[in-house]
RNA sequence: GGUAGGAUACCGAAGCGGUCAAACGGGGCGGACUGUAAAUCCGCUGGCUUAGCCUUCGCAGGUUCGAAUCCUGCUCCUACCA
């Protein structure tokens, strides 16, 4: 099996230029390949996953990745997929984003591997010495407007009367097509990937490099990743699911795999895991016949974890959940207590709190942040949905005193199935 | 610049002097059923230690015992005319 046939049957493969053409270069020898990533926030969110894990699997078939970190292009703003125009960042928050995302890019890929160890670089270092005016001579008149007038991204906008796009953004994809055109002439990069939003942009790299250098490239889009009840992949009520743990804890980030659709699980298999194709067919298989045991959400929940922050860190966000959804706490000892409280957000208030008459329940619900006011706290009480050291708590009046502390000094709170926080008295 | 219409809670949208913390739908949250899934059903969805009180219907004033509802001015949108 070749690196396409291996991408097309995870459904990775959305669209593709010249499929048998650029399978038989795939073929002959190391390829090399890249793909662009934006710096639009100062962490890379799951979305950002299926590209860079792309990379990763023409790395395993020898091929030699190159990340562009979008210094240049994420100063402009992509208007693909986008109905509005977009705030350019200042170049302060630029410089702080192209600086998180970096680190996170390069965890990816493996940088010392001979012949076909990736490379991380940033566009903005050969865009940003090009005059204006020798990009208008130089580059600017091998784009027919009308051709890029033509591309989805841009005609949609132009369709859209009332939001329209700025020169800014319609420049766009002259400065993607100036990378690819860049990588081809410096690394020999023949092929450039991405998400299928980017098709046009690709293309346009393609036209450059054949009208500049006379050569022939190639490119490849990765599906859009849907989920089955139509929501936004990726995204949450609370936002985005960052890479990074500081945005998205470790737990949280486990917790959002464990709960995928069962519709999604084996896609979601696929697409964002290097197990083999039997052992995703096999974890079909059990998915099919004991849906209720979740073992194809488990391991898909454990494999991305580990994969993004560890395989350490993800032992312990399945640790955790164990704990948190295995019911009462009965016998827990104090160790594996710490070990939850490491995962869930955790509160500290004074020990004092709890002498006297005790600490009203919704009043602590609400300083945990596990409810917006004490008011909404009452009624989740009422509606039996908060727990107490995973106990429900149904009395809206309810105390705590000292007694409650699990070892003198924790309380384990809930709302809901999954809400949890931990209270730390001091 | 003129004329007409509009601005209501997270979103859409009713209400057009009291019975309005404001119908209905969506979303969100909680519950039941399951499996930390989906579908379905039930409850909640301004704040407050809640038979009650307090703050909300673009903004600022006014009329009235009483205003989201009537009047005046302002701001912003939408349509038509210039």
């Amino acid at each position: 099996m070749d690196i396409i046939e291996e991408l097309e049957w995870r459904g990775l493969v959305s669209d593709c230029t010249d499929r048998d053409g650029l399978a038989k270069r795939l073929a002959k020898r190391s390829v090399t390949l890249y793909c662009g990533f934006d710096p639009t926030a100062d962490s890379l969110h799951v979305g950002s996953l299926v590209p860079l894990l792309a990379l990763r699997r023409f790395q395993q078939f020898g091929h030699k990745p190159i990340i562009v970190a979008g210094g240049a292009t994420g100063s402009i703003g992509d208007p693909s997929g986008k109905s509005d125009e977009r705030q350019l960042l200042s170049h302060e928050q630029l410089k702080a984003n192209i600086e998180g995302v970096k680190k996170q890019l390069a965890s990816f890929l493996d940088f010392d591997s001979g012949a076909s160890a990736a490379l991380l670089v940033d566009n903005a270092d050969w865009t940003a010495p090009l005059s204006f005016l020798d990009v208008l001579r130089d580059v600017g008149k091998h784009f027919k407007v009308n051709a890029m007038v033509a591309k989805e991204s841009v005609r949609a906008r132009m369709e859209d009367r009332d939001v329209g796009i700025s020169y800014t953004e319609f420049s766009y994809m002259i400065l993607q097509a100036l990378d690819f055109d860049h990588l081809y002439g410096r690394h020999k990069c023949e092929l450039q990937i991405g998400g299928s939003d980017q098709w046009g942009n690709i293309t346009a790299g393609i036209d450059l490099i054949h009208r500049r250098q006379n050569r022939q490239a190639f490119g490849l889009t990765l599906p859009l990743i849907t989920n089955a009840d139509g929501t936004k992949f990726g995204k949450t009520e609370a936002g985005a699911v960052w890479l990074d743990a500081g945005r998205t804890s470790i737990y949280q980030f486990y917790q959002h795999w464990v709960r995928v659709d069962d519709r999604d699980v084996v896609r979601y298999l696929n697409f964002f895991t290097f197990l083999h194709r039997d052992e995703i067919e096999a974890l079909a298989r059990q998915h099919a016949e004991q849906a209720q045991a979740r073992v194809a959400h488990k391991a898909l929940a454990k494999e991305v974890t580990a994969l993004v922050h560890g395989e350490a860190a993800a032992n312990e966000a399945v640790r955790a959940s164990e704990i948190l959804f295995g019911g009462e706490l009965d016998g827990i000892t104090e160790a594996t207590f710490r070990e939850i409280a490491g995962e869930v957000p955790t509160h500290e208030i004074g020990l004092d709190r709890f002498g006297g008459e005790g600490l009203w329940l919704p009043e602590l619900l609400h300083e945990a942040g596990l409810a917006p006011s004490r008011g909404q706290a009452r009624k989740d009480i009422k509606g039996g949905g908060v727990y107490v050291n995973n106990r429900r708590t149904d009395e809206e009046q309810h105390k705590l005193q000292s007694g409650d502390l699990l070892f003198g000094k924790y309380l384990l709170l809930r709302r809901g199935k999954r809400n949890y926080a931990v209270v730390l008295a001091k």
